[in-house]
DNA sequence: ACCTGAACACCGTTCAAGT
DNA sequence: ACCTGAACACCGTTCAAGT
């Protein structure tokens, strides 16, 4: 590999994006990142201040990707897009979910689309006080993600289930349910939108009852 | 610091839960937990396989603080006390839920844990197929935990937040409603909740309507 | 302005050796 | 059986120096 072009900070995020897309987050180092841009690890601090600063970027990156939200539609349909498109963008960097769990604050990226997503929903007549517990309630899966418990696909040496039965039935609806999928796993998707809609429909429910969590207080 | 006692797993996972619970998961390492335990790195190779089975093993200790099922109640009140327990035992050791979160595979407590609760789903009269769905649905809240994206107590340098004004009024509502609280931050607890029964109560609504994700097939 | 080289203060884990 | 010491192959990041 031939070093043509200078470095440039735009030039260290696409390289290490690449490079955590084939390797992982957990193996991306500076040291590594460097090696494979062909340069001294030292190099890279001229472009991002440090790891963490590196990390933020790349996120920034991968988050701009998510579709713009469409021409107006209802807010339940338009914030459903939204998140199907986020979770599309998070399906293509598998270490993105994980890099945004291990931040603490919001990259800027990230900020403009909670924004856009607040935005719809408040559109959407939304009260601000329903909208703010919504977007708790939503948490990381309005970025298209959720925090799985066990990763069913991943049964190479799967531990003895006699003394967890009912872990074991659940398991086998799955399997039973999915005989077209190689291997009989769940289907994450599937999953993935059963609980958005359980929620959205939760949401519009509290919406048509004027649900409000500040009492509203007489005399 | 006198080494009274010869090192064993117990004494191990003890000093390390009591180690994070002090500086945090991030900084602790073999060889800080050692220095602790007043021995050196090698000597804690004899009782836990490696760092990942270590924080497992701390991690089958705190599963193992949630209460136990309370007596015959009605499936949502039991799921919901036993969740709101998880809860509180997360809350003991800030650094649980992180670690969850990076272990591929539950540990044997927390399988225990999930079937327990998946058995009181299932005695509560919710299908084989629904219970599936709802676990998932669940995700790691089931372990009374949740991934926030914004930490809202910690605006030690605020960004500048003029370019996402909804995000804004979101911050304001809360900041409104709290003013009991010191800072003016969310309340995390009514936060969980909220969501919790948004989705038990979309649960139920799918169990009373017999919903299943299987089609029924004619002929 | 940008890159380099050496060094610092750490990691997890191996191996062979001690008691 | 349990603990030790030295070493290996790594980290992120500093600093002073090069061009």
């Amino acid at each position: 590999m031939v070093k043509t072009l200078r470095l440039n900070r735009d030039r260290v995020l696409r390289a290490a994006i690449e490079l955590a897309d084939e390797i992982g987050l957990e193996q991306l180092s500076m040291r590594r990142l460097a090696q494979e841009l062909d340069v001294v690890p030292m190099a890279l601090y001229k472009h991002v201040a440090n790891k963490d600063e590196l990390i933020d970027g790349m996120l920034d990156m991968i988050v701009t990707e998510i579709d713009p939200p469409g021409p107006g539609a209802e807010w339940k349909p338009a914030v459903r897009q939204r998140i199907l498109s986020a979770r599309r963008a998070m399906l293509r960097h598998r270490w993105a979910s994980r890099a945004i769990e291990m931040r603490q604050a919001p990259t800027p990226a990230i900020l403009a689309y909670l924004n856009s997503v607040i935005g719809i929903l408040r559109a959407g007549g939304l009260s601000a006080n329903l909208t703010h517990h919504v977007m708790h309630a939503l948490g990381s899966r309005v970025l298209g993600f959720t925090q799985e418990l066990y990763t069913p696909g991943d049964a190479r040496e799967a531990p003895d289930m006699t003394p967890f039965p009912h872990v074991l039935e659940i398991a086998m609806a799955a399997a039973h349910e999915n005989d077209s999928i190689v291997g009989g796993g769940c289907d994450d998707q599937f999953e993935f939108e059963f609980a958005l809609d359980v929620l959205l429909d939760g949401f519009e429910r509290l919406k048509d009852q004027n649900w409000t969590s500040t009492p509203i207080r007489y005399g």
